[in-house]
DNA sequence: CGTGCCAGGTGCCGT
DNA sequence: ACGGCACTTGGCACG
């Protein structure tokens, strides 16, 4: 096969685990992309302990260290070491290779043992400078509700993002229009009985402290246990319709508010 | 480049499009494995809502629909779709390239923009039976229910290990905090019946010998007709949490009872 | 199907 | 370091 027009890509194949090897070994230190398409076993151990027998898989190795060892199918990789693990490579037998992944703390070893190894595809000089932007999450929605407290209830005051209670942290402690203390939770998803019950930890808490106080539980909507625990516990809740709220930010962004800098603030890099 | 030894493994490159997208619509027809590699910005709309601007990137696409987009960084993909989801390729311009992944439901939607392919992987015939075990080995589960016992039951004390009744070995004989005699047997996966069986008839032998003892079956789970049989025949079930025995397991590592270094025995060159 | 619950969860941010 | 908390969490078991 004659491969030509290559770009930022290097490719390795044959038998012969030495060159292949070498060509790893460049890889990983020159903290190039590499992806290796072959059969392998992968041991783990470490918080858990894990086995998984021959067969056909991808495993990458990122520019960082990161180790994935994804099956053909699944979303999720079987198989993983953070980039903060020290990555060796090394000939087992004629054709075997084997890559080991050691991280500190916790302390785990990820073993990849290669029988045979299809390709290996080394990709240097990517560059990936591209922003990442997550608009519509609890992080914006709590942005706005900060701004815009008159959508949970009539006559509310922030009074504080993520207060602390002890050692539990609720996103907003506010006043209502009586003066009177509220504490309020927002879920960006239907609300399960979790979500009330977590809630109810921080009521109980602040009750503790003496504070005279009462919650509710905003979110885009509730399952049916959720809202008769909530009624039972007496919180209320609140119903928000986040195409609403989306609008609500349009209109501001487009109303050239300077503050919405935040909104933009990507907090989810990768 | 020539490329020769190409086993389950087909390439694609070049500046043509229209090829790619042959060869890539080939791919998700036959569900084969599908890598690119290349410069994209990708949009993603659903429960959240993100965009990608431009960068190198590794697409995966797996057998069953499976979206991966990773950076050359980083553990977790930037975006993703899972396999249920319909995907599409289109070509757009000259040089451009779309991937477009539409999930029903919960209704998502993820673009891939290719500005620019670097390489076209296609995995064909990979196969992968392997079995995927998560575990803690018996032997493992033995020390620790040895040095801890009351994860088995409160009050427990071990006598003896691998004790010997008439012909059989049980793995523990203990005393109960009334000082009554147990015999436990412990297993590392799903008991089935033929574990219950096992230990009652250890428990036949000892009453045989005039022992007055009780059963407990120490196990990471009992299928349903194990569990109806050990219930018929008074054998008390234990089932053990795995997270909390390799937390056990951890600590016991740490504290240096047992170098499981020898993991790793073979000094690694790099 | 939805709802609840676990994960080697991971990642982020706080003390 | 440890602890709380969100995540497009995904995944499985269960009513």
């Amino acid at each position: 096969m004659v491969v030509d027009d290559l770009k930022k890509i290097d490719i390795a194949t044959g038998s012969e685990a030495d060159k292949l090897a070498a060509t790893i070994k460049n890889a990983l230190d020159k903290k190039h992309l590499l992806v290796i398409i072959g059969r392998c076993s992968v041991d783990y151990e470490g918080r858990g302990k894990s086995r998984l027998e021959s067969g056909d898989r991808i495993v990458i190795v990122k520019q960082d260290g990161s180790v994935l060892v994804h099956r053909p199918v699944g979303f999720a990789p079987v198989n993983w070491q953070p980039g903060s693990a020290r990555i060796t490579i090394r000939v087992t037998g004629g054709r075997g290779l084997e890559l080991v992944s050691v991280r500190a703390s916790p302390r785990e070893i990820l073993r990849v043992v290669f029988e045979d190894v299809y390709i290996v595809i080394v990709g240097f000089g990517l560059s990936d400078a591209g922003e990442f932007t997550m608009y519509v999450d609890e992080e914006e929605l709590k942005n706005i509700i900060e701004k815009e407290p008159s959508l949970v209830e009539e006559g509310l005051r922030i009074v504080e993002r993520e207060y602390r209670i002890g050692d539990f942290y609720v996103d907003f402690y506010a006043k209502d229009k009586m003066n009177n203390d509220v504490l309020i939770e927002v879920k960006d998803e239907k609300a399960g009985v979790g979500s009330v019950v977590q809630l109810y930890k921080y009521l109980l808490e602040a009750q503790r402290r003496n504070m005279k106080v009462r919650g509710i539980l905003v979110s885009v909507g509730f399952s049916r246990e959720a809202a008769m625990l909530a009624e039972k516990l007496g919180i209320k809740r609140v119903e928000i319709n986040p195409k609403e709220i989306y609008a609500k930010y349009i209109e501001e962004k487009r109303t050239g508010e300077k503050s919405l800098e935040r909104f933009f603030s990507g907090k989810n890099d990768n």
